[in-house]
DNA sequence: ATTAGTTTTGGTCAATGTGACTTTAACTAA
DNA sequence: TTAGTTAAAGTCACATTGACCAAAACTAAT
C-alpha cells in the first residue's frame, strides 16, 4: 500500500513516477446577452501560452501547492486568473484519464464556482483571459470540453433540486431576477405565477418589506435568501 | 499549468514536492444480519499494518500507478483486497485536506462500489480484511469515518433518486427483494403495496413471465432491470 | 387626465403522484 | 380443511404541478 521509490533518478523512475496533480475551475457567471440584454451563462477561459495545445483556450488552473487544501487551491486559482472571489465553490470531479495530456500523466481535480454579476463585471479581461458563453466555447485544450459539459450538467441539476440560484444574485433580489437565473441556466421559459408559488413556498426564502423602485412597471417586492450551501465534505461543518 | 521539478533531491524539494496521490474505495454489499436474517449494509475494511494508525481499520486503498485510469485503479484495488468484482463503481470525492495523514500530504480520490451478495459471500475475509456493518464501523484510520459517512449519504441519495438498487441484486429478482434493499439502505420500513406501485411504474423495470418457486407462500413474479447506470464522466459513453 | 401597456401578484382547475389503508388471490404448513 | 402468510390489486384523501385567468400597481404615451 505504500510506494517506495528507488533512489536512482533514472528513466525507469521517471516513467513510474506518480501522476502530477493539478486543480482547475469552471467559473460560471451571468452576464447580459449582447442581443437581448437578458442574462445568459458565461465562463472565463485562459489562453495556453505553452505546448501542449499552445494557443487554444483552456480552463483556468494550476498545480496544487504543498500548503493549501484543494478548495483553497481552487479559490486562489480563481483569484489569480480572473481576480474574482466566488460566492459558491464546489468540487466537480477528479479527471484522471491516461491520455488527457499528451506529454505527461496529469490528474486534474476540477471545481466549479458561481460568481455574482457585480463581481463578474469587474473581472479581469485581457488578451489571454476572455469570457465565453457557456454553450459556445469552441474547441478547448485537453479534455476541457467534456469538463465544461459535465459542469453545466451539474449546475443545471443543482439548480433544479438544490437552492443554488441565489449565489448568482446579491443579498436582495426580486422573484423575477431569480426566474431569470433559472431561465438562463435551464434555457427555457418558466411561468411567472407558478415559479413564484414554488419559490415563495421554500422556507429558505424570506420576504422583506422592501420594494425595488425605479422600474418601468409595478414595483416588485425584494426577497432574501437565508439558507446555507453545502452538503459536500468540504462544506459540511459550516454553520 | 506544467510543473517542472528541480533536479536536486534536497530537503526544500521534498517539502515542496507535490502531494502523493492515492485511490481508496468504499465497498457496499448486503449481507444477512446475524440476528434477524434480513439483509443489512456491510463494508469491508483492512487493518493497517504500518504507521500511521497502525492496527486501526481503514478503507482499502493504494497508490495510483502510472498506467491505469482512476477507475481502473479503484477496480484493481477492490479485486486485490477483497477478491470482488463490483457491479457498480462511481467516483465519490477527492479528499485533500492538509492534515489527513500526519506523516505526509496525501490526496485520496475515493470511489464507492456495490457488489452483489453472491460475490460478497465469496469475499476474502482474513485477519486483516473484515466486513463491518456500515453504521457500526468504530474509529477508523485517517479521515475515513468522514469518508464512510459521506459515501453512505451518497448511496442513500442515489437510491432514493436514481436506479441503483438493482446493482445489489442478481439479474432476476422479486419486488420484495428490491424492497429489502431499500429498507436496508434507508433503514426504514416501506409499505409493500405503495412500493410496488412505484417500482413497476418505472420503465426500466421489466416484468418476466417467471415466478420464484419454492417459497413458503404465494410465489412472487420475477422482474428484470433493463437500465444502464451512468451519468458521471467516466461512464458517459457506455451504451 | 386618461388610456394603453407591462409586470407583479393572487387565484382556479384538472391531472398527477403519494401515503395510509383495504381486499382478494395464491400458496404452505398444520 | 383451515389457519397463516405473502403477493397483488385497488380505494381514498391529500399535496404538488402545469396551464390558465384576472386583478393590482406602476410607467409611458396620448
Amino acid at each position: 500500500m505504500v510506494i517506495v521509490y528507488t533512489s536512482a533518478a533514472n528513466v525507469a523512475e521517471r516513467r513510474s513516477a506518480p501522476p502530477s496533480l493539478a486543480i482547475s475551475t469552471v467559473i460560471f457567471a451571468l452576464r447580459p446577452s449582447e442581443k437581448s440584454g437578458r442574462p445568459t451563462l458565461w465562463i472565463p477561459l485562459v489562453r495556453r501560452i505553452r505546448e501542449p495545445y499552445k494557443g487554444l483556450w483552456a480552463l483556468p488552473g494550476g498545480p496544487l501547492t504543498h500548503a493549501e487544501s484543494l478548495q483553497d487551491a481552487a479559490s486562489r486559482n480563481l483569484q489569480e486568473t480572473t481576480g474574482l472571489a466566488p460566492s459558491y465553490l464546489e468540487q466537480l470531479y477528479a479527471f484522471g484519464g491516461l491520455h488527457r495530456s499528451p506529454s505527461q500523466r496529469v490528474v486534474s481535480i476540477v471545481y466549479w464556482a458561481l460568481v455574482q454579476p457585480t463581481e463578474a463585471a469587474l473581472a479581469d479581461e485581457s488578451e489571454n483571459v476572455t469570457w465565453f458563453r457557456a454553450d459556445r466555447v469552441g474547441d478547448l485544450a485537453f479534455d476541457h470540453n467534456a469538463i465544461v459539459d459535465y459542469a453545466l450538467w451539474r449546475l443545471r441539476n443543482k439548480l433544479a433540486y438544490g437552492s443554488i440560484a441565489y449565489h448568482f444574485l446579491g443579498e436582495y433580489f426580486t422573484l423575477a431576477q431569480v426566474r431569470e437565473v433559472y431561465e438562463a441556466v435551464l434555457d427555457r421559459q418558466l411561468d411567472p405565477a407558478n415559479f413564484r408559488r414554488q419559490i415563495t413556498s421554500t422556507p429558505e426564502i424570506e420576504e422583506t418589506g422592501e420594494y425595488l423602485q425605479g422600474g418601468k412597471h409595478r414595483p416588485p417586492r425584494l426577497y432574501r435568501f437565508t439558507g446555507r450551501p453545502g452538503l459536500d465534505p468540504d462544506n459540511r461543518s459550516t454553520p
